[in-house]
Formats: C-alpha cells, sequence, structure tokens
DNA sequence: GTGGTCTAGACCACC
DNA sequence: GTGGTCTAGACCACA
C-alpha cells in the first residue's frame, strides 16, 4: 500500500484553489502512469498533514476526482487509482501543456524578449532546476 | 489620444482573479516599455466594454496600480504611467518567467516527458504560436 | 477571540471616504499600539454591521492595509496586525497631527480669531470633551 | 471693486470636494468680515485661473453660495456679498471650528497622545506657523 | 465562521 | 468625457 512517495507541490498564493492545484497533479500523474491502476492515494488526515491544508480541502480534491471518474472509493481503505488508467500518448502529454506554454509566449511577448532568448534561457534553467 | 492599441488577454476561468491578470500585464508591458512613461491606458469604461468585464474589475486594477506607483491618476484624463517607469534588463524581465518555468518543470516530471523532448517541442510549438 | 473593542467613528458626510476614514484610525491605533503585532481585527462582517456600511467598503479597507503591510489575511481566521508594527516615538506621533493643526490654523486666521483666544478656548474644549 | 485679496488655501488630495473647501472659507471669511456685505467676489474665471481649478467648480460653490443666501448674482457684474451678513460673536466663531476640535481629540486619542503634551506642542506649532 | 471576487447600477467630483 | 465610492447580493475557497 504505497502510502504517499508522491511530491505534491502547492503554491497556496497563486490565485489557484488548492483543490483545483491537487486534482491537476494526480490527473498528470496518471496520465504519466507514475500512479497507476489500483495504486492507493495518501489519506486525507495524512495528505493534510503533510501539505498543512485543511483536510476538507483535500476531501473536495479527492471528491471531483471520483465524480471525474478517476479514482473511486474503496470503505475502508481510502481511495483507489481506477482500472481505465493507461498512459497516454507523448504527444497526448505534451498537449497538456499547451495552456501553460500559451501563457509563456504571451508573457514573453508582453516582455519584449525574443524566441532564441528565451529558448536558450529555458534550456538553461532546465538544466539547473530538473530534479 | 487615449485610445487601446494594448492587447490584453484574460483567462476568466484560470482562477487567476482578472484584476490580477490586468496588473500582471500591465506591469509586464512597462517592464518592456511596450507602454512608456506618460503614456495613458484605455479608460476604465472602455477597457470594461471592450473586455466584457464590470468596471469596477479595471477600476480595482488601476487603483492597485496606482498605490503601487505604476500609474497616476489625472483628473478627468485618465490613468497615465508615471515617468519613473524604464526598460528592464533581459535578465530581470527573464527571471519574470520563473514562476512560470518552475512550474513547467514539475508539470513535465509528473507527466514523466524528458528535457530533450519538451525543449524540441517548445521549439515547435514557439515557431508556429509566436506571432 | 476576535472580537471588537475597537472604536471606529465615522464620519459618513465629510467627504473623506469611508475605506480611507478606516484605514486613517488602524493606522492611528497600530501607531500608538492599542492594536499591537498579532491581534485580529473585527471581521469585515462584523464591522460592516457595527458601522452600518457595506462590507465591501471594509474590505477594501483591510485589502488596501494588507497592501500596505499593516495586516495580514490568516486563512478562515480573519485579518492580523503583522508582527513589524511597533509603538512610534511621540514626536512621529505629534507629527502625524500636523495637517489636522494647519487647517485649524488656518480656519482660525479665516475667522479673525486670535491665538491667545484659540488657545485658551482649546485648554477648555479639551477638559470638557476628553473622554 | 476689490478682486482677489482672499487667500484661498486648498487641499486637492484631502478628499474634501473643492466647492465645499470654498464654500467654507467664504463663510468662514464673512462671519469674521474679513468679507463685508457689498464686497465683490473675485470673478469664476479669475479665481479659476488663480487656484488652477476648473471654472465649473468655483461657478458650483458660488452657486451654492447663492442657494444658501450668502452671496447674490448681480448682472454683469460678479457676486456680492447679501447685506444682512454681520461680524458673528467670538463665540458663534469659536463654535466654528468644533468639527476640527472633536477630530483632533480623537485622533489624539488613538495616538495615546496626553492633553498636556499636545496642548504644549499646539502652542509652540502655532507659534511656527502662524503667518 | 473567515476573507475574496465579481456584477449591476447609482451617484459624485472634476475636465 | 475621466476615475472614485458605495450598495446589495451572489458565489468561491478555506478553517
Amino acid at each position: 500500500m504505497p502510502l504517499s512517495p508522491f511530491i505534491f507541490q502547492l503554491a497556496p498564493s497563486s490565485g489557484v484553489p488548492i483543490y483545483r492545484q491537487l486534482m491537476e497533479q494526480i490527473n498528470r500523474m496518471t496520465a504519466s502512469q507514475q500512479i497507476k491502476a489500483g495504486d492507493y492515494l495518501p489519506s486525507v488526515r495524512q495528505l493534510a498533514t503533510e501539505l498543512d491544508v485543511n483536510p476538507m480541502t483535500i476531501s473536495k480534491a479527492y471528491g471531483l476526482l471520483e465524480a471525474q471518474g478517476t479514482l473511486k472509493r474503496v470503505r475502508g481503505k481510502g481511495m483507489v487509482v481506477v482500472e481505465s488508467t493507461q498512459k497516454q500518448s507523448i504527444e497526448h502529454r505534451l498537449n497538456a501543456l499547451n495552456p501553460l506554454v500559451n501563457d509563456l509566449i504571451k508573457q514573453c511577448q508582453q516582455l519584449d524578449i525574443d524566441q532564441d532568448q528565451v529558448l536558450n534561457w529555458l534550456k538553461e534553467q532546465f538544466k539547473k532546476e530538473w530534479i
């Protein structure tokens, strides 16, 4: 029963609701099969403690993922990833980055940064920051 | 001639408050001097109509930018960019992209996409989407 | 125990915006440490009811005091005075009265009242009205 | 025809509407007979130029003072102080300072300044600032 | 319960 | 025409 080897990173002051941040991260991890069918997610209380967040917030995220069909509630055991999830194609996963990249492009233009500058800088940043 | 040649793009469902999106965009445009000292911003009502948003929302953004020292109220004429703003260095502007890039890196890892894949794809996307 | 032992006095017809009156009074009370670091201000809704004012007006004042660095939002608990505030020197606090005193002097001159007359009268008034 | 020997002092950013500041100042000057029955006020245009204010603002103040019975419009000559005004008693004029003094007392209390401190300081300020 | 955001609509002061 | 202030009421995120 893999409890919480998952890396969740929250940005509390980003304006994006915490439950949405959680949902998006879990969705990405199922898309990449870092969480597979049958895996159990950390319990509401455990994750709440770990992230220093109200348990109701975790519960809300789990509830919505259940409604969306990604998770299933198992009485007495917790939330389990449903069997239908499978690793999505690389194209599909890259496309999930589209909103972020469009934002990036828009911000570059507003900051008057050109393509080569930002691409070179991104390469550097990736080398530095990639864990 | 306080027209509105500025391109504001809102993401209403992003969770980021509209007034914040506006503030950030205006801050970026002053950082790149696409809006220069002495320029007039579009009027509250005009921008509200253009973006289909309540005037008070625009007004809140302008008011906070005034409190922050970026804009100044000119009676009967509108909001003008203060004189002290100047174009910021390319390093400074690239650093403004940091939060977005950290997000990008995090999402790639959660989607199990490796560095070369994403960098190549970014190059393509930039060529396609850059206006 | 975020109660409301603070006395706010509004002058609705003074022309000074309500949110500004609130901000000024709160600033004075932190300057004199009648509100100390860690104290909770009355909730938006409570103060709105108490002062018979729209909640958004209170909220605007609190929001600006937060932007100004005097208050901090604590999720689910309310607005708390930040730790950095300290009692300001008597000189500093007296100087805060400058605009009012300049106004007083100007009005005396326009009313053809001389210095001794007004100073004696002020002494009396202070004795009578001081709570 | 005494044109504009009057000293008007405006505080444009005080939040008090300019037309009200004007009205109050003119009322004080009639109360003290610094402006007497039969005196002509400066013309709208002249005062507007002098104070760097929109003529409509002056006009509004004059109009309200006319409605209030203090001034009278004389065709082709301007606004004249009506005959009924007379110098008011010193008590009456001191009472006109009441709102300001109540404000002063309130601010002192909120700033935790005691009576003797403020009275001594006021004496000094009066000596320094009185023109 | 807490604060935050947004809307629709009114009125004010000033150019 | 410009921005500013306020209201009444709705909905959201979080404790």
